[in-house]
DNA sequence: AAATACACATTGGATTGCAACGTATAATGT
DNA sequence: ACATTATACGTTGCAATCCAATGTGTATTT
């Protein structure tokens, strides 16, 4: 009985607004090493606000390889199960700089349009 | 038979980066000053990159509406046919404020995780 | 051998924005 | 006078995204 969905409260609007981005983000976790699904999901967590739920993450995923941008392999760990780990392919690394570009321009136009709500805290 | 929506494209991820923001963008704008429908839409591709289709603002204006974060009257233009203006109501100055200030620490945690992908650009 | 934990995967639903089309009023053209 | 154009608002069907819930498989623990 908990979280019926309220479309007033602002819990819609905060994954609205997060909605879109996850692509970025995980192509940008991806630049500099591989990694396997729940561990993707653990540093976003951790480096951004973008938390979701576990099985959106392969969904994703599945959509970055169909697309070409990452590639995978199975990897027998020492201890435990299978994981799957992905890296960028190099459409992937021509893909995450062309977005980040964006990204950079969109972010900052949004930043300077939000500037007078925040000021609003100094009395 | 121009643009069949390429999931491939570029097209389609600069959307979805786009998707979401909209309504703060809206409340944004209207933080000063009261407009009316297609003004909206030409002051949102001015300040931003958001350049949406021309039903869409109605779509989104009359869901601010229904929440209760604008309200609206006609007015009669001396030249033209009748405008409806919109303005923040108290809730939508609070709403405002308050997705300002979670945009604004969502766009830095994102703009911390592309800089590694555009220093790319010197060398 | 049952229970637990970890990892990957799929399905139905809600929400968003687009494309296309539709309505209404006023100004213009011939 | 009446068709055309411009401005402004509105609606409907569709595609794409993400979530919640559920399912599958493997390995560890007790």
């Amino acid at each position: 009985m908990a979280a019926t969905r309220d479309p007033e409260g602002p819990d819609n609007w905060e994954r609205q607004v997060k909605k879109g981005w996850l692509e970025l983000a995980i192509l940008a976790i991806l630049w500099n090493d591989k990694f396997y699904g729940l561990e993707i999901l653990r540093r976003l967590e951790k480096d951004t606000d973008l938390v979701l739920a576990e099985g959106t993450i392969y969904l994703i995923l599945a959509r970055l390889k169909a697309e070409g941008l990452v590639d995978t392999k199975w990897v027998e760990a020492e201890s435990g199960h299978p994981r799957k780990y992905y890296w960028l392919t190099a459409a992937g690394r021509r893909r995450a700089v062309a977005m980040a570009r964006y990204a950079s321009g969109f972010l900052s136009s949004i930043n300077t349009l939000i500037q007078p709500l925040l000021e609003k805290e100094e009395k």
